[in-house]
DNA sequence: TTTCCTGCAAATCGTTTGCATTAAA
DNA sequence: TTTAATGCAAACGATTTGCAGGAAA
């Protein structure tokens, strides 16, 4: 929060309304918010911010490295905070969408080793695992993925 | 080629010209395809298929297990026969999209003991390298990505 | 004031769908 | 003939963009 306005601040850009409560609903989502979400979110808040906003100010929370876009195959991207969190891999649940994390230093370098032995300079990769959490397993054991188009909450 | 058509004839469904084009197009593609290339090859070919077509027949080969879709977030999926091939993972060129592939039994395996140790059900993973590849690094070591839009041939 | 932002609506772009027509079996 | 596929154009859904009016510095 404090290093947006700073990076604001630096760059001679206005610290306005809506970049604070779009960045404020990113940074303290309980993680993986949609721009659905953070719409929704802000409106139960009484906050209302266009749309256009909304992407306009994630994409300078991302040059700023201070969240992080991720796209999971749903349709939509969604963002997470990267304030204090070790690089870390994510485990998708195809049913109900929620979404975990796990450490993984030792993938980052072995990227960076496979990109060596092909000639590629790394910049960056991802390991996703998607498959079906314990709760959705109890749930139902058979059911498969409905459509989630991009409306509601979609975390957890 | 004749995977596709027993399959069609053991459901009772039409084998068609354009179905026949549209499979040849991604089995004998070098590898990759986007919609945008498949329909400009046809072209090429003298074939005309509606991409309506194109997109429905890429659904019936991939619930037939004989192409698998992919998405480099590039805004738009690529394509890719499955045939006779081993699991490999992926590692993209950030500039010219080439896309070059490595073996990875071993990270199959990872997968399914991660998604157990959180309890998931392991379906199925993803590891991509995004990079710059040798060539890219040579004509021009500083360039950035230039947006693609899905028009022409994306592959190499 | 000056400059940069915001909100709205229209535009984009890949992909999907409705429906009248045409091709396989 | 019967059944299902095709092609076109319209519909969709997320994201982007143009522009008149509004808020920071």
């Amino acid at each position: 929060m404090e290093a947006f306005r700073r990076h604001l601040r630096d760059r001679g850009l206005p610290v306005t309304q809506q970049r604070e409560v779009v960045a404020a609903a990113v940074f303290f989502a309980e993680r993986h918010v949609s721009v659905g979400d953070i719409e929704q979110g802000l409106l139960r808040q009484g906050e209302h911010v266009g749309k256009a906003t909304v992407y306009r100010t994630l994409e300078l929370l991302q040059s700023a490295d201070l969240i992080q876009e991720h796209d999971f195959g749903e349709g939509f991207k969604r963002y997470e905070p990267l304030a204090a969190r070790g690089y870390h891999e994510h485990l998708i649940c195809l049913r109900c969408g929620r979404v975990e994390e796990f450490a993984s230093e030792r993938f980052e370098r072995m990227s960076t080793l496979i990109a060596d032995e092909h000639g590629f300079r790394h910049h960056h990769h991802r390991w996703e695992i998607y498959g079906v959490c314990p709760e959705c397993q109890r749930r139902d054991p058979t059911a498969r993925r409905p459509p989630t188009p991009q409306r509601e909450e979609h975390e957890r």
